[in-house]
DNA sequence: TTGGCTATGTGCTTTAATTCACAATATACT
DNA sequence: AGTATATTGTGAATTAAAGCACATAGCCAA
């Protein structure tokens, strides 16, 4: 594993045992069981229920991500505020529905996480409507910073930031 | 600084002192000129020239998010397969030009990075056609580890590590 | 000019992370 | 059975990162 991942083994090793003694000495970690206690630990061993607020481009790549819904991610619900959307039925099946139904739906299909995906302006009267529903997280794909309760995870996503890492490589070489 | 980031003051003047000082001992930094050497350090001072090669949702997204042109990553050109995509105008005013495209534009627009957000299994071809025309960088959006040569530098993005994160935070409260 | 104030740069100390080295332990082979 | 081999877990050593504390140096006011 640690060839693999272009580690030390002994750092493989000692981030495993700091959860558990996994392995059995002189033979081997069990893959089928390292893997299950590890999905525990990340909490990838469920499926979650999202929500995605905003669906212009971005918002409709998401929901129709069939990479998340592989990996455990589920969208319940869809949100915006566009009358001309509003109504519309996604090529996953779900209708969209107005942001006025956040507080309701949420709650009803016991929703996790929010996706963000509208205007920057709106975002953060987004994350509130979110937050009071009861989402726990909230993924953000807005360019700024929303406030919210500590009981409400936030991850944002700019894509700019990774460009910047690019950005820097490459400048490097040259 | 410190305060503002949440790091120890010391901290801030070490990672800047290891690029040179900055500052002026009794007085502080210049913010214009510490931002100028930042922005050179990080190679952010210049445009970057970009393409996206597949147009589908997540494609078109990249390409009219404003947010990347205001910090100076533009789209110079936009590739797609699908004839009934070829041809069409974006609102950004690019045209979607053929895959068979990329090796001629990619040198003549002297375009730096290319943007991959096509379907899984065309990933890797189309990171072959954009690192022999020239990119300096990939920008993958597809879940699949594209091989390049190692003066080609990829950077990959794939949305449900961020909801890893969010899932692990989340289940680590409960 | 002088003393007080403020802010950077850096040697030294402290803390944290990584790696080494080996004991513990199971399997395979003679 | 006994020996060689392989693989994990972990205390100790090493290395790296972070933080402290102070020398250095400019500004300002009296």
């Amino acid at each position: 594993m640690g060839a693999f991942c272009g580690v030390n083994p002994a750092q493989v090793r000692k981030d495993l045992a700091f959860f558990g003694e996994f392995g059995v000495r002189g033979v081997g970690y069990n893959i089928g069981n390292l893997l299950h206690h590890i999905q525990k630990i990340l909490s990838t061993d469920k499926e979650w229920k999202l929500c995605i607020v905003g669906l212009g481009n971005l918002g409709h790549a998401l929901v129709e991500n069939d990479n998340m819904r592989k990996r455990g991610y589920n969208f319940a619900a869809a949100f915006d505020i566009d009358p001309l959307k509003i109504g519309a039925k996604l090529a996953c099946g779900l209708t969209i529905e107005p942001n006025s139904m956040i507080s309701v739906l949420v709650p009803k299909l016991n929703i996790e996480i929010g996706v963000i995906a509208t205007p920057p302006l709106m975002a953060q009267g987004v994350a509130n409507l979110l937050m009071n529903a009861g989402v726990r997280g909230i993924y953000n794909f807005v360019p700024v910073q929303v406030r919210t309760d500590p009981c409400c995870v936030v991850e944002n996503v700019d894509f700019t930031v990774k460009l910047e890492n690019l950005a820097y490589h490459i400048g490097k070489i040259n």
